[in-house]
RNA sequence: GCCCAUGUAGCUCAGCGGUAGAGCACUCCCUUGGUAAGGGAGAGGUCGACAGUUCAAUUCUGUCCAUGGGCACCA
């Protein structure tokens, strides 16, 4: 006598066992149809799932988040279906879902091409069409492994082969296809309506590079076609806002093949660098930190005592000289270290803020490297903070305040924090890393951030909080790095002396927060569009001539402009208006400064901003403040 | 580093076994025009590099380099 309990909180009692398929019925034919999937106490099955007992149950549909999940579950087997009609002999692995849609990795003896991805997208949706129900199958796992030895799917039985022996595996049938599968499954390929194959790419073997390669096709998949349209048409929006396309467009910065990984920073390029450097330096001025510059390049043995040398050899750039071998720094704080280890240090000067705009080389594996975005030389707002065991709370909190200040005025709010612990790969005592951990987890719960855990990820010598930005198109970039160190100091030998005049080591805590400025100025790229705050464009305002009569007092307007701090250009070129508008608006630049014979007789400027807004005629006195106004603020210019 | 794709004018791209084309940008001339493209003329390319096949290679093949999409990596 199941009684089964509904989100609205009605229950419903049946004479016997159910389905939630029938459950579903029985509440009404529209609810039937739509049923994707069950959600029983808490628990995601299938339609055909038999309910016997007492239960609360949601029918999960298309409206549901775990609706569009099963979707995509289920089209990543469809996918797979119509790989094995159309190739026979390819071998299926595993297909999960992800953010907007779902993978499958194939083996298969030649790559596929664009034009089999075109035949198996078609091939889906005729399979789709042909709403073939799905099985779900309990299976001893033995017989499982046996089932896809037979029919030559080696890697699904590797799979199973890993499941404990004994256990039942569930296996999912629609039509000639069977796959090994946890579930759930929509009950028919005819609830799969919405999804899209979108690229072909290489996958390695349970993700490890020592295994041979497989053939990924991904996908999207949505519950309606307007998701679907609505995500392709975000993708086209960041693809217009790619930092690559407009760092050219905007004459901001090239790369070339004979520097790969290197930028080439244009003049226009470089006003964004430099406001973002001054910005950074004159707020770590006011935070306590001092600026440091120290060598590009140092000897290996330094390296070596670091523990860089032995962990990270083949991704440094070296150098060597008159028989002495070097390598080009890949971070600065063993260099830092050596500014600490100069003279005796007291426990008076701790904690001790060292900062450096540290240019950094590191040899990035070719596949890895991506715009401005991942380099191989690359500036850091690099510091290192020297303080006792007592102060890293405290130090801890006064980053992550300074590191949201800082945020906030690059037009950020959406902060994720990840908190990194020990890799198997690392040096230092287990205490100590215990220490470390506990360290860092009492710093954010001290500012009351929420965060995800990431095990294993922490850097060789520390834990680490990662902060990462969400841009306006939802993407996550990861800037920001608070690494606790106990093992760097001890290595380099940095001690000071204690107020019980005993000899002790410090603590040092590694961090940053913008990254890497070439990576956080692609991402102001793309965030903004191109379109920069006005306190980081690179041209200001420029001021426009209608006609040659007003050259000379366009050029006055500049100047006036110019001198009160701004940055200015005049356009007297012999074009009209409209087409200097055009190609203004075209670069983004956030005021255009139109002048003819009436602004010159009133000795006025008329406003406008690169959104088209026209701001009428006003003084360059009021123009002026207005800029300053904004810059100030840091705002945005529409 | 691995898989796949791509590399033609400053940019975006077309083309093709008989040594190249468009649009925009650029230069000059005409035009002096009031808020997103006025008109005309001109200049510009060892078709990524190096080999090979061929009477002939930008085109076909191979190797390398770079870029793009992924994977792996990211101190």
């Amino acid at each position: 006598m199941p009684v089964v309990t509904l989100p609205d909180g009605s229950t419903r009692e049946f004479a016997k066992a159910v389905t939630v398929a029938e459950v579903a019925q029985s509440i009404g034919a529209g609810l039937a149809r739509a049923a994707l999937a069950g959600k029983v106490d808490g628990r995601l099955v299938d339609t055909s799932f038999s309910i016997s007992g007492d239960v609360q149950l949601g029918i999960v549909t298309e409206k549901d988040a775990d609706g569009l999940e099963v979707i995509r579950h289920s089209t990543a087997h469809l996918l797979a279906y119509a790989v094995k009609e159309l190739f026979p002999t390819a071998q299926v692995t595993i297909g999960p879902v992800i953010d907007n849609g779902f993978y499958y990795d194939f083996a298969y003896q030649r790559p596929f091409t664009n034009d089999d991805l075109a035949a198996i997208e078609k091939r889906m949706g005729e399979l789709a069409r042909r709403d073939i129900a799905v099985h779900r199958e309990v299976w001893q796992r033995d017989a499982a492994v046996a089932f896809f030895e037979s029919i030559g799917e080696h890697y699904k039985a590797e799979l199973i082969g890993a499941i404990p022996q004994n256990q039942e595996v569930s296996l999912y049938r629609q039509g000639d296809f069977v796959d090994l599968c946890r579930g759930p499954h929509v009950p028919s390929t005819a609830k799969l309506k919405v999804f899209k194959l979108m690229k072909l790419a290489g996958a390695y073997w349970r993700g490890d590079h020592r295994n041979e390669q497989l053939q990924r096709i991904y996908g999207t998949a949505w519950a309606r076609k307007e998701d679907q349209e609505a995500y392709l048409h975000m993708l086209a929006e960041a693809e217009k806002r790619d930092h690559r396309k407009l760092g050219r467009q905007l004459d901001l910065f090239h790369l070339q093949e004979e520097s790969p990984g290197m930028v080439f920073w244009h003049p226009k390029g470089w006003v964004i660098w430099q406001e973002v450097e001054q910005y950074m330096r004159r707020l770590l001025d006011r935070n306590g930190y001092s600026e440091v510059k120290t060598p590009m390049i140092m000897d290996r043995s330094l390296w070596e005592r670091s523990g860089h040398w032995e962990n990270y050899a083949e991704h440094m750039f070296t150098t060597a000289s008159e028989n002495r071998d070097y390598a080009i720094k890949p971070m600065n704080c063993p260099g830092h270290i050596q500014i600490f280890n100069q003279g005796l240090r007291s426990y008076r000067d701790l904690p001790l803020r060292l900062a450096e705009f540290g240019s950094c080389h590191r040899n990035e594996p070719s596949g890895a490297l991506h715009g401005i975005m991942r380099v191989r030389a690359f500036v850091q707002d690099d510091a290192h903070i020297f303080c006792t065991e007592a102060q890293v709370l405290s130090e801890t909190t006064a980053f992550i305040d300074l590191l949201q200040e800082v945020y906030a005025d690059f037009g950020f709010d959406d902060i994720l924090v990840k908190l990194s612990t020990r890799p198997d790969k690392r040096i230092g005592s287990d205490e100590v890393w215990d220490r470390a951990e506990v360290a860092l987890a009492e710093g954010l719960a001290a500012k009351g951030l929420s965060y995800d855990l990431q095990p294993g990820e922490g850097a060789f010598y520390g834990p680490k909080i990662e902060f990462s930005l969400r841009d306006c198109l939802g993407r996550v970039w990861q800037c920001g790095t608070l690494q606790l160190d106990f093992a760097l100091p001890e290595r380099l030998d940095a001690h000071y002396a204690g107020e019980d005049n005993e000899r002790h080591i410090p603590v040092m805590l590694h961090r940053a927060i913008l990254g890497s400025l070439e990576r956080f100025i692609g991402i102001l790229i793309e965030h903004y569009a191109g379109a920069m705050p006005l306190w980081l464009s690179p041209t200001q305002a420029v001021v426009l001539n209608i006609s040659e009569k007003q050259g000379a007092y366009a050029a006055q307007v500049a100047a006036s402009l110019r001198h009160a701090g701004l940055r200015v250009e005049a356009d007297l070129r012999n074009e009209k208006i409209t087409y200097k508008i055009r190609e203004h608006s075209l670069n983004k630049l956030p005021y255009q400064i139109v002048v003819g014979d009436k602004e010159v007789a009133a000795n006025l400027v008329a406003v406008r901003t690169r959104g088209g807004g026209d701001l009428g005629q006003m003084s360059i006195e009021a123009l002026t403040g207005r800029l300053l106004d904004e810059v100030a603020a840091r705002r945005g210019t529409v």
